[in-house]
DNA sequence: ATAATTAATGTAAGCGCTTACATATTATAG
DNA sequence: CTATAATATGTAAGCGCTTACATTAATTAT
């Protein structure tokens, strides 16, 4: 079983009694081929279920048009649905998508991005995560770099410069910003900030939060700045067991974080939103299956995902003034965890 | 950009004073090679960067060593966390894998095999919902019989008989079973069925729900068993409208429907679960999300990949007595909804 | 009709690799 | 030191396709 000889091109020429490489036009639809001749290959394919053989393809094609996506995990919530936005972006523009998850570390995703290179794709896409500020960012975006020597890199959310190389990300420092000097404008002046990476996202966040305290003459502590896992249990031990911090809410980079939080202050006995403010961040499920439901910011990965691929495809195209950076706004989404 | 050319196979042999076919060998790390020039020619590939090319590779080789993943949806919670788990145990045995998201129909899957049969793949893992009981069933099946032909088939939470095909499931029948008993033993005998699918699993769960009744000499009506979307908001405004229906308790197939009607009774003010019982499927994040806590039945996912790829390797190394079909149990995970 | 164009088809040379088979090298025995 | 077996390396024939170039058939112009 399996062992079933393929038929191929040749078998197609004899059966439709042309050469193969009338054949090859067929299947390329070639214009230069007449419509009857056309027809008799057609029946041809059709009656034996022929389908190209990919490796030999490859072999000669210059493109497959298929483009590489890398993510660090598909388990990822927020992930997984920026691959499928991504998926169904290209391939309603005619493109294959191979999928390859690397883990989170620079090696990782260095020899994933070999492997995706080695199949002729024509541009490569990460998802998020590109470290800014960690111990090896230099080795981090020089891989990044090398790869955009042979074909284009789109990132999302992360931020690289450097030869084609093409970034998309939502305006994280911005919404953290805004969400920071609401909860202030709204009485609140501990706010505690959890997250649970550095990339490059996480980054901008902090940055936002602290732009933000400092703006309303509030000065941003270290001890206000918490890392953290991604888990709800974890955030709400970790809460229960600080201390010597004070805190009157919380703005986590991620919604199970703040349901985290959430989940704390029930333990506590404490009121959301009037005795601790909770906001999450990606607008996920979670949001609207927490009780009180959860404030989060809407990072619009669909806009994001669309705004990477149809530049993706201009550049494929051959367009010429596609715009390096592109940024996407965020929205608050207010429920029952804020008061504002 | 992106147009270097390629180094190859040709330029490591010149480099290290070899013929192709001896670097062909330390490639593949072919035996009879001695050391001394493997060493040569590593160095050069080493230092040269050199990669072979999959296409050329293709064609020559009868496996590629990768497995083909066909997924409906991967930004569906469970099948993404389904992904992860296969890919992490196909990896550690040393195969690639290629991931398609097809879409639900039985068409959609067809063309997704097709295109990666072209992949010299040497195994399909088909993740889920394979219809029963549905009108194409016939030809569904029939799909997948045509595929093995060429290449063994996993099925993840489906069944289907054939030569060269195996499945992987869930107990869900006794899990659905078990837990439409406990509802009953705990005095609740107007037990709410809400599914979203007509998949074999949904399927299972359906049959064990109403053997259950059953042998509890209580019979199951029709208007019990509603087919809704997965998705809270839905499901709280469905049962907020349900007229004429009474249940003093709620088993859906999925999470995202439980909490749905953990919503619902919030709304109108009924205790959870002294007023009404609330079981969840899947047992995933939101069953700790929400408040109360669900209680959810574990259909052990984990387990389920991992006995799929570990057959699948056993099949692939040319194992004899490899059984076609096999069985997770389930376990209920009581939380805050439940009170057995 | 015949010549000059244009369209349709065919021929054959790769693409970069694997591998059976042939050859050269080295080790072991006689 | 040969003869023989074992080991290492090289040669060349595909694998199934694309495509530049050559050839043939169909049009159109003269």
């Amino acid at each position: 079983m399996g062992d079933n000889k393929m038929i191929n091109i040749y078998d197609i020429a004899k059966m439709s009694g042309v050469s193969i490489a009338t054949v090859s036009r067929v299947v390329n639809n070639n214009p230069k081929v007449s419509e009857k001749t056309k027809a008799k290959v057609m029946e041809a394919i059709e009656k034996s279920g022929y389908t190209p053989n990919v490796f030999a393809q490859g072999l000669g094609l210059k493109s497959m048009r298929t483009i590489g996506i890398l993510v660090p995990s598909i388990a990822d919530l927020y992930m997984s649905r920026a691959v499928a936005y991504i998926e169904d972006n290209l391939h309603d523009a005619g493109y294959d998508c191979i999928l390859h998850c690397s883990g989170y570390t620079a090696a990782e995703k260095e020899t994933h991005i070999q492997l995706l290179l080695n199949k002729k794709i024509d541009a490569i896409i990460l998802v998020g995560s590109t470290y800014a500020g960690s111990d090896d960012e230099t080795h981090n975006t020089d891989y990044i770099r090398r790869a955009a020597k042979d074909v284009p890199v789109f990132i999302i959310n992360g931020l690289v410069d450097g030869d084609n190389i093409y970034c998309t990300a939502s305006n994280d420092y911005q919404a953290s910003y805004d969400v920071t000097t609401a909860l202030i404008e709204n009485g609140r002046n501990k706010i505690l900030f959890l997250t649970d990476s550095r990339s490059y996202s996480a980054n901008q966040k902090k940055e936002g939060y602290k732009q933000a305290l400092s703006n309303a003459g509030l000065k941003s502590e270290n001890k206000m700045m918490i890392y953290t896992e991604n888990s709800i249990p974890v955030v709400k031990n970790l809460l229960n067991n600080l201390k010597d911090i004070e805190f009157d809410s919380v703005f986590a980079t991620d919604d199970a974080m703040a349901v985290g939080a959430i989940k704390y202050a029930l333990l506590k006995g404490l009121n959301v939103p009037e005795d601790i403010s909770i906001v999450g961040y990606n607008n996920s499920t979670l949001c609207i299956c927490s009780e009180p439901e959860l404030s989060s910011v809407d990072n619009k990965i669909e806009k994001v995902c669309k705004d990477t691929c149809s530049r993706l495809i201009d550049i494929l195209k051959g367009e010429e003034n596609v715009p390096n950076q592109s940024v996407v706004a965020c929205s608050l989404v207010k429920r029952a965890t804020t008061d504002f």
